[in-house]
DNA sequence: CGCTAGGTTGAGCGGACTCAACGACGGTGG
DNA sequence: CCACCGTCGTTGAGTCCGCTCAACCTAGCG
């Protein structure tokens, strides 16, 4: 953070187009949506469980993540979010939240009405389609997941879910060189992969062990990134981050 | 099936009719896609995983499945799909499968190109986002399964899955009175939940032993749903089955 | 300086797995 | 018509991955 830009709907419109360029028009469009900006602390919930929302969440700053909590204390975590991801998208169409989200650093996010939300896709349809798209990936990341957590060891599932998580930030350039900011506690991987943080914990030292990676103050580094993916067969495929070619 | 009527695209038109009502003009839109009608023998794929499929699968009759192979042979299967289903909607903006589809009874499945599809979505907002709210639907089942997976007791999360099953099939007219045709087999399920066949053939007998379901030839019977839904905590609420009001 | 959240380590336990055998059933072909 | 075979379901015995409980350490922070 040297001279950090002020945060703005700017993040949402280059992730647009990293999809499919926009007319001016659709860009106007979505600068145009009027939209309320407001800086939160860390773990705060931003939309809760049965909630009905009016607005979606646009993260401009920070991690979140989305989850939900059982009988019991449980907790499954569904998703990490970072800065360009609408979490709760989904809301614009299921009126009903099934589960949380909530931040896991401070951050900053932009509210934005469904009302605006509805118009602009209901008036352009490719706006619409790169928002559903965007809910598509998401499912697909829920669908590794189920991998990881039915049919993965407990060491591949972690190795995989930090090399979703370093594609995934070096996609929005909030990564590079193998290295990157992990702001999440051994309990949050834990919940995020069915596993406990004791043995989160354990695993992880079998991966510094290896030489595989070091996690010290939030910061991810991957020493060996070939070692890492061929240790829990990680196949990108299901990030669909390579460019659609426009409509 | 005593006087089988011919299957056809309007299954989906009354599906999506559940949701929100439809102007005749969409309907005629709906009922002027062109389709291909085909019969399918079980387990026989109907997309996988790599492909890049032009058209998106319908199912009129019969299951399906989606589901990914890991090496060693591994599977994990990621949902059901019953007639009214179309389970690889998301290939209209995710242009590679992630993962693959096959059928696990005889079927009847309904081929509608993407072409027709993004016309029909660009020119009626209403329906895309009947569409769209469908995979979002399907988004929630995911997390819902990953629940069951990371957090859930094998006995829990078979249990869930009956539950779900049978909300499902109610809700088109497939079940009713707590008894419906769940035609697959232990494998299935195992592959399903993240378990192995044997400790699910296991855990079914308990079931039974409880007096809480029967599982014969296909036809599962619950005996006590009140019961089996405390069982393992179930809120339908994720299933998003009630109408939503009209946009 | 003390409190708290997060990380680390040990010891023992248990739910689900592995391997293996066998039974039930339906389809198929000689 | 029945022997054969493959798929699915069932059961037993032994193992292990990941859990539980518990203690302790460390660092940031009010």
């Amino acid at each position: 953070m040297t001279s950090a830009p002020k945060p703005s709907i700017d993040i949402l419109i280059r992730k647009l187009e990293s999809i499919a360029p926009l007319s001016d028009e659709e860009r106007r469009a979505i600068e145009g949506l009027s939209i309320m900006i407001r800086p939160l602390k860390p773990d705060q919930d931003i939309v809760r469980d049965y909630d009905r929302p009016s607005q979606c969440c646009l993260m401009l700053e920070g991690w979140a993540c989305r989850y939900k909590l059982l009988s019991q204390g449980k907790r499954q975590i569904f998703s990490f979010h970072v800065p360009g991801d609408i979490p709760d998208l989904q809301s614009l169409h299921l009126n009903v939240m099934d589960h949380s989200l909530c931040t896991l650093t401070p951050a900053t996010v932009a509210f934005i009405p469904h009302h605006g939300l509805h118009e602009l896709t209901a008036r352009f349809p490719r706006i619409a389609a790169a928002f559903w798209r965007d809910t598509l990936v998401d499912a697909a990341i829920f669908r590794e997941w189920m991998v990881g957590m039915g049919r993965r060891s407990a060491e591949e599932a972690i190795a995989h879910l930090f090399c979703e998580m370093y594609l995934k930030l070096q996609a929005v350039g909030l990564a590079q060189n193998h290295i990157y900011r992990l702001p999440i506690t051994q309990s949050d991987v834990a919940d995020a992969l069915g596993l406990t943080n004791v043995h989160v914990n354990r695993v992880l030292k079998e991966l510094r062990t290896k030489g595989l990676i070091t996690l010290m103050g939030g910061t991810l580094q991957v020493h060996d990134w070939t070692e890492l993916t061929k240790l829990c067969d990680f196949d990108p495929t299901y990030l669909h981050l390579e460019q659609q070619r426009a409509a």
